[in-house]
DNA sequence: GCAAGGTC
């Protein structure tokens, strides 16, 4: 009997192949020079021993397009918002590998990674296969449960396979349907526009997605909010004391007032009072946390703050690390370990670093502990991981950083939190209260293998004690003024796309280069940060869709829409709703949008004017 | 020339 295993990624097909075989396969050459056929036998308890040939495919196979009676010049773009949508193959060699592989197979296994993606992978992977074999059905065939290449997760899920969740199959169809509708029809809509009137060159396009608008949103937003803003002044009081030579400065209680005359009063009333008094003193352990398993958003966050790496850089170099085996998969929403896994195995083949293989050995001997979970799991990967140990020198500028990053990264989820103890006294002024802190750092555990946090020791408070009166050395009533936001930086807005369902953990980078290829958003550097703002093209834009009267108040800037969307996918894997229902209400809120845009379409381009011509003078 | 989602 002859079965076919078909993972989503060559990397995947490879572990699962030895796994399964024990290590003991034969490899063939495929159509494509990034996969390959692993051959083996082994033994499934519901058929006995079997030739098995396992194989991947490089993501998905076919993609949704429109028929040639329906491209850039030959309908109204809003015609694509009903137009047939039909299955493409998008890879012609990994097609081909499937058929033959799967023309004399008795059964096939999905072995594609376990989320909503991944499930329609396997679809598709059976939809091939079957064209040259009708034996292949959706019935017989299997689909492994796993998440993550440990050897006994897998041999588990060798022995229990379950069927394809069509549900999920649904959903990611009616994803694509949406994004390709209402995508293709603004793309065309707003470059036909804006070319109309000579605003962009010949080879220029003004892209619209459902994806890359919420994403430009964000950004303009945050610039209008900077530009917008009135500092507010605002009052305070502060009181300093001294005790055996040292001057200790406390902070009032209330913060702080906008209402001068109120502090003011306040202020005089405990002029009154020469003396202080210290009303309680306490002392608390405290701890710093250790960082959580890293997941994919969080190491972009992170190199674009502490590196100065655009998320883009940050997970191609992730990506090269992941191809030459040195880290786990890194494209990942899971932030907390397998139970089953063996982290001491991966802490061990650090060890023989000399930058941080003695804390590795440390971690090991004795101060190793669990790491924290977090509340993510995409049931797919686990979190970014080293895999295998390598010396910096074998890796180039951008791999070495990310390299060095992960393995401290993970080192510090073994280990304990920071320990401190903080002091804090409170003084009573008249009827005022302050207080004042001081923090000893105890034992910096992870701080000391994870240098990018810092936390240290601020200045003791010197010996006081509760009920002790204190002379008032220095009491200022002091006014200040709100600050405006700062700009959007790239690790705010990866957070920004993150919390609001825009993106994935894979496409959140590629929606940041989209909107800044297209011109719609500029980098600038100030000092050591780097600032993500709007061009006038993309405030115009935003402006001029922020301007339509849409109905039901939607917005083709905001968040929201796609929030939705993932909304009614979700109730379609739940078998509350069908992929027709979702996907015909969002297509008709987006086609009356693009009716309104179509009928203003003069409005739409004004904004842009304005904007452009505002800047000039 | 167009989307977003996989992966290389």
């Amino acid at each position: 009997m002859k079965v076919l295993c078909v993972a989503e990624k060559p990397s995947i097909a490879k572990e699962v192949s030895k796994i399964l075989s024990g290590g003991s396969f034969s490899v063939r050459n495929s159509n494509n020079k990034y996969i390959k056929y692993f051959d083996f036998k082994y033994n499934f308890p519901q058929l006995g021993l079997c030739d098995v040939t396992m194989t991947a495919v490089l993501g998905h196979v076919t993609n949704f397009d429109f028929g040639p009676q329906f491209g850039w010049n030959s309908c109204p773009p809003g015609r694509l918002f009903a137009a047939p949508i039909s299955t493409m193959v998008s890879h012609q060699d990994v097609y081909k590998n499937l058929s033959i592989e799967g023309r004399n197979a008795s059964k096939l296994m999905i072995w594609t990674d376990c989320d909503r993606e991944g499930e329609y992978i396997g679809f598709e992977i059976l939809e091939t296969a079957r064209k040259n074999n009708s034996r292949l059905t959706l019935e017989n065939t299997w689909r492994a449960q796993f998440s993550h290449l440990e050897k006994n997760h897998i041999l588990q899920a060798s022995r229990n396979p379950i069927q394809l969740d069509i549900n999920s199959v649904r959903a990611v169809e009616c994803r694509m349907e949406v994004d390709l509708r209402c995508g293709i029809s603004f793309t065309r809509f707003l470059t036909d526009l804006y070319k109309g009137q000579s605003l962009i060159g010949e080879k220029e396009v003004i892209s619209y997605g459902t994806c890359q608008f919420p994403t430009l949103g964000f950004v303009v937003d945050r610039y209008i909010r900077v530009k917008n803003f009135v500092p507010e002044p605002f009052w305070y009081i502060i009181v300093d004391i001294k005790k055996n030579d040292q001057k200790v400065g406390f902070l009032w209680v209330k913060g702080h007032f906008f209402d001068r005359a109120y502090v003011t009063l306040l202020y005089q009333k405990a002029l009154k009072s020469p003396n202080g008094k210290i009303v309680s003193l306490t002392k608390r352990p405290t701890s710093n946390w250790r960082p959580l398993p890293l997941t994919t958003v969080d190491l972009q966050k992170d190199a674009s703050r502490i590196f100065k790496m655009s998320a883009k850089r940050a997970l191609d170099a992730a990506e090269k690390l992941y191809n030459k085996g040195f880290v786990s998969y890194p494209r990942t929403e899971t932030d907390r370990f397998p139970a089953a896994m063996n982290l001491k195995d991966v802490i061990e083949r650090q060890t023989s670093s000399n930058k941080w293989g003695s804390y590795a050995k440390e971690l090991l001997e004795l101060k190793f502990r669990s790491p924290r979970s977090g509340s993510h799991d995409d049931k797919a990967h686990p979190p970014i991981h080293p895999v295998k140990y390598a010396e910096l020198t074998q890796l180039n500028g951008d791999e070495k950083t990310i390299y060095e990053y992960i393995v401290r990264r993970f080192l510090a989820c073994c280990s304990d939190d920071a320990k401190g103890e903080q002091t804090t006294a409170t003084l009573k002024w008249g009827d005022e209260l302050f207080t004042a802190n001081g923090l000893m750092v105890l034992a910096r555990n992870y701080l000391d293998i994870y240098i990018y946090n810092k936390w240290e020791s601020s200045k003791q408070l010197p010996p006081l004690e509760q009920g002790e009166e204190v002379n008032i050395t220095n009491a200022k009533m002091k006014d200040g003024k709100t600050s405006p936001p700062l700009h959007m930086t790239e690790s705010e807005l990866i957070a920004l796309m993150d919390a609001n369902g825009i993106g994935t953990d894979a496409t959140i980078a590629e929606h940041i280069e989209k909107i800044h290829s297209r011109n719609y958003v500029t980098k600038i550097k100030q000092g050591n940060v780097e600032y993500i703002l709007p061009t006038d093209l993309g405030m115009g834009l935003i402006a001029g869709f922020d301007e339509m009267d849409f109905v039901d108040n939607i917005s083709l800037s905001k968040p929201f829409l796609r929030k939705n969307l993932e909304i009614g996918l979700q109730e379609i894997v739940e078998g509350r709703k069908t992929r027709q229902q979702v996907a015909s209400e969002m297509v008709e809120l987006y086609k009356n949008a693009f009716v309104l845009c179509n009928q203003n379409s003069g409005n739409l381009v004004q904004k842009y004017l304005e904007i452009r011509n505002r800047n000039v003078q």
